[in-house]
DNA sequence: TAAAGTTTCAAACACTTGTTTGAAATGAGC
DNA sequence: GCTCATTTCAAACAAGTGTTTGAAACTTTA
């Protein structure tokens, strides 16, 4: 079943990635053995380290070649609803479509993503903060900005401190949502699939454009409780 | 500085748990060696696995003592509401207000919540979920279904999936608000400071109740993108 | 075909991990 | 006082990690 033997010349980089990236998915990067990769992969221990150089820099690589067609598909379906708006501000849904369906849409793997590349970021995310750190600055900050424009041209009233919280609780919830993908499907006893990603996108698109149909936030509103002295709301 | 000689004795147990649940929330499980556990807790090493037996059952201990407290100030809370209420169902705000503010409030450690334990639920979520789903299904699905219930009388006409789905994405929401409290920080420049826990659960409540005042899921809206041939969309 | 460059491979390296061990220290009960 | 159980401690254990090495096997170039 497993090609163990050596194929072409190039292709140990590729089965390195590949597998990596499906393992680093299934169960994280530490828990990832550079043996059982490269076992599975069909290739020497040390090719890792020959063709990438160290485990952290193949995780990098396997990041970007991912990352920038992804940004390069969102720009391009923005600028594609721009066009057919005829100048008019985009509506929140076609905006956050823009952002979210590249990132769950199957691809070919050379340029695309899908959804075991996008699993494997929300695993990495919370196991190598400080190398994401980089790449977040480098390849999602930019993209966040511009989508953050688009969204201001269409609710140019809106409280700057308003429309960033809302932002972030959008990216922090797709982010989320490959992330607990398990949890979910179990905690509603399958009811919600989300291995349906059409219908999953489609409620998380309705889900997060209601929060900001809301009106601006009041700070009135803060729940009394939390103002109190902790120790007299302690029940047992 | 630190406590390094033994103090007195049922103390030992206590401050590896206090210490581990520090190191767990801010380094992550397998990154926070029972070496590094044991000297900044001031104790010998051997100490982990004389009085839990092994990492992992340490977690289970640390996690246990905290999830049935805040669980019971969370029905406690609610009950209050519904006492209040005089018969009518609760606003979908009182709601999540009992299902989220005793998880961010900060109390005494041998019976309530705090940041440092959310953090720390948030990493090890991810990293060992093979040991989460015994300790979810426990302790955590209960309590869904109860406010899943008090939800369901709120909102008599919701469909069950549409129900289901809002209430997981919620629930997604509300463990990624505290998990990705660093990248939330840094996306913002700073301007949504998760550490103002009382604007930041403010706002996560009206942004989550907003997605539960939407009209039913319709599947139409589905974004037509989705079905297409994806190579279609490759723009590079 | 011969030389030079590239890639593979088995073995070893240096290090860290969770866990176990058996003797020493400390506590409580009589 | 002594005894017995509990707890601490330094040391070692077995297993796993990423990485390096230097010789062998290939490819490419001349």
């Amino acid at each position: 079943m497993k090609n163990s033997g050596s194929s072409e010349p190039r292709d140990t980089r590729e089965r390195i990635m590949a597998t990596a990236e499906l393992l680093f998915a299934a169960d994280g990067f530490d828990a990832s053995s550079l043996r059982r990769i490269t076992l599975e992969a069909g290739v020497n221990l040390a090719a890792v380290n020959y063709h990438f150089g160290s485990k952290d820099e193949l995780l990098r690589e396997i990041l970007e070649r991912r990352i920038v067609p992804l940004n390069e598909r969102r720009l391009a379906m923005l600028q594609d609803f721009r066009e057919k708006s005829a100048g008019l501000p985009l509506t929140i849904e076609k905006i956050f479509e823009a952002f979210l369906v590249p990132l769950f849409q199957k691809a070919p793997p050379a340029f695309g993503t899908d959804p075991i590349f996008i699993k494997m970021l929300g695993r990495v995310i919370s196991e190598r903060p400080e190398l994401f750190r980089k790449e977040v600055k480098e390849h999602f900050h930019p993209i966040q900005k511009i989508f953050l424009q688009v969204l201001r041209e269409t609710l140019p009233e809106m409280p700057e401190k308003d429309l960033l919280w809302r932002f972030q609780f959008a990216v922090t919830l797709m982010i989320a949502s490959v992330n607990q993908r398990d949890r979910i499907m179990s905690a509603s006893d399958g009811i919600c699939d989300p291995d349906d990603t059409e219908d999953m996108v489609s409620r998380l698109i309705q889900f997060i454009c209601a929060g900001f149909h809301e009106p601006n936030f009041m700070p009135d509103e803060i729940p009394a409780e939390m103002a109190t002295n902790p120790k007299e709301n302690i029940v047992i």
